[in-house]
DNA sequence: TAATGCTATTTAGGTTCGCTAAATAGCATT
DNA sequence: AATGCTATTTAGCGAACCTAAATAGCATTA
């Protein structure tokens, strides 16, 4: 499979998987990109220039929200993320779209299949 | 549902539904701009400006292939493409990857509904 | 024959997203 | 002091989709 299609399938998706990862827990940036590491698989190896950059324009919209946490015992100091109610609001019409989006899409799918097999 | 996360999730997909469409039967700009408009409610309108630079884009990848029709009775002369054996080839691929591109992402949702309902 | 409306394609320019690549910095271990 | 791990920042790029408008053929109708 050709990266460029992961790259552009992720657009939009991304950014609601970021927003599923911080609703679940606080969490910060550089476990996000552990966590989404172990779907490399399918989504391919998730970079700091990536991650970080949604970060911010979610905070940046208000969708989430953060607190400094002091240096831990072995690392730099962390980022703690965390949904605002605002956050919670659009996560859960992001999800809806998505289902219907995913429906939509399918159908297209198995209109092409239905016509392989009737050849 | 803001208008600018519809278009982000198209990307990618969009590509992989206009081959769906091509490969259901041999078809033209025009008719692929109004079949899209059916799923307007979701996808939101399709644009001369979206559909074509996709069609020339996959007849430059050699995923499809073109044939000129004469002025049809009313109207100006269409471009009728269909999918060539490559084509074919990359569309299962693509199905293939957007299938389980779906779980990977339900996955995620999943995963912050269960938090949900666990508080 | 001029005007309108529908079919059909083309193209210039813009925005946003995710990616590449590299830099910065704290702490622990050796 | 050097290395390795954790953790964040940022500059610049390419690709995809969108906005908006132009072009053109044919049919109908006034």
């Amino acid at each position: 499979m050709d990266n460029r299609y992961v790259q552009q399938f992720k657009k939009g998706s991304l950014e609601m998987i970021l927003l599923c990862l911080i609703g679940r827990k606080e969490t910060y940036g550089y476990e996000i990109i552990t966590e989404l590491n172990n779907s490399a698989s399918v989504l391919g190896y998730a970079k700091e220039g990536t991650i970080y950059p949604i970060l911010y324009r979610l905070q940046e919209a208000e969708l989430i929200k953060c607190r400094l946490a002091p240096a831990a015992a072995n690392g730099g100091s962390k980022k703690f993320y965390s949904l605002t109610h605002k956050g919670q609001e659009v996560l859960g019409e992001l999800i809806e779209f998505w289902t219907n989006y995913e429906d939509c899409v399918n159908g297209f799918i198995a209109t092409y299949q239905q016509t392989e097999v009737s050849e």
